[in-house]
DNA sequence: CCGCTCTCGGTACCCGGTTATCGATTCTAC
DNA sequence: GTAGAATCGATAACCGGGTACCGAGAGCGG
């Protein structure tokens, strides 16, 4: 599955959710697909891949499709995780609900600073990093989620590898190393901004070219 | 141009520094190739859309490859920016380097609790958000980054829009309406994760699978 | 100086994602 | 009940991104 069919279905979801909040029970294949910027067509064909079925004049039971796309992300399980680098920005990340919307269940924080360690965030605890390993391995943790400066990730990664970590969602602007069979998923929030960058000068020229005419 | 592609030549880009900083002045194309996942060809074709030339049994030069890809993304420019939401989230973001890396200067913050008024993060005043359309009218900040609550992003783009603000960076999880031609960008940190959950999945059913054999 | 090798630039081809089309089905209206 | 409209499911056609290939130029070794 390429990654922008991947994207789709989660746009699919995050649509669903919101159509089921409006009161809706059934949704056309073409009411996705103007939201998605694609035809009815293509969205029929996604759906048909999941074997969901329709009913003409009707639609797709939104129900359903919630099921069948949440189980094929497997979103609907809680895999443990734990969060390391209790800065600004893993606080950000504790305090949001985005762990369990996507199957997870955020169940430990580790820091390195002492005026750190000890505190709780959204009643965590953030434990001593020096006591990872033991934690992690005790709980069987296979998820972390790194979220601490660039030149410490690839020495925690390590150390999270060896407890058994087998997938990382990575935030420091660095590609780690990790042994085959490992998944890495890179948050960088600069390409965002990159894109957005390039967007405004191709409008901005777009727009230049077009007042000419 | 698909957004794969912008995708390919941000990778060059942080490719590019990274060689450089390891003293290389040329770069064959199998070399970005290779790290990016992708045929030799791909790589040439790219780069000869960008009318770069190279050389054979040489590669490109990188100097000539950073400031041309650079150009395109137009991130050597620093357009100026506002961040609306000086929560924890926004103060990462105020804190890391991405801004000048993308082409963007960060030149105000905005919060409306009293609490953060007045403070200073990274040498930046935190501005009352009732101020806001004064000063980015009279600036003429175009772009704005936008870290709250989604419950209240709506309004704030809705008054950011009409101070004249034609690009936004958007973090909460909530489907911006804004006029046509104005740009929204939106970076669903979830997405990530899911994907993580994905991956996971996938892979755990591909071992088990592997395994039957 | 002369091949030999490496790598570029261009072209042709391929594949898979996307769209278009059409028959089949179900609901609505009268 | 029948006509008509809407929507699905399947298949065919299209298109563009990706790969493979080949000729050309640039450096290297002898
Ligand atoms: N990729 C991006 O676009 C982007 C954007 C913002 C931030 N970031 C990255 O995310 C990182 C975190 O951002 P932040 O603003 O929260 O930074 P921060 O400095 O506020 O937080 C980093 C935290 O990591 C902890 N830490 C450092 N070394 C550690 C170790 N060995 N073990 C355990 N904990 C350790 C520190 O004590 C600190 O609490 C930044 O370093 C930055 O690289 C990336
Ligand atoms: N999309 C994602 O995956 C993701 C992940 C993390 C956080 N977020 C979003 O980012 C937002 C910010 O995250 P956070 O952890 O920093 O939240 P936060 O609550 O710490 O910060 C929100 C800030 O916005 C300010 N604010 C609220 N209303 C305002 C208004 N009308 N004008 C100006 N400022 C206003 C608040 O005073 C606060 O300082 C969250 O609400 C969340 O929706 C999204």
């Amino acid at each position: 599955m390429h990654r922008e069919t991947l994207q789709r279905y989660m746009n699919y979801l995050l649509l669903l959710t919101k159509l089921k909040n409006e009161g809706r029970a059934t949704v056309t294949s073409d009411e996705l697909a103007v939201r998605e910027g694609v035809t009815g067509s293509r969205v029929r064909q996604d759906l048909s891949a999941l074997r969901i079925l329709g009913k003409p004049r009707q639609g797709y039971r939104i129900a359903d499709l919630e099921i069948l796309i949440s189980s094929m992300l497997d979103i609907l399980s809680a895999k443990p995780v734990a969060l390391v680098g209790i800065g600004n920005l893993g606080r950000a990340l504790v305090l949001s609900d985005i762990w369990s919307h996507a199957g997870f269940d955020l169940v430990a924080l580790f820091d390195n600073d002492p005026a750190l360690i000890g505190a709780s965030v959204a009643g965590l605890p953030v434990r001593d990093a020096a006591t990872m390993e033991r934690f992690i391995q005790e709980q069987g943790i296979e998820s972390a989620c790194l979220a601490l400066p660039a030149d410490k990730a690839q020495a925690v990664v390590d150390r999270l590898v060896d407890a058994g970590v087998r997938a990382l969602w990575n935030f420091a602007l660095i590609d780690l190393d990790v042994p085959a069979g490992i998944i890495v998923e890179n948050q960088r929030l600069e390409q965002g901004l990159m894109a957005l960058s390039f967007r405004i000068a191709k409008r901005n020229q777009d727009d230049a070219r077009s007042s000419q005419d």
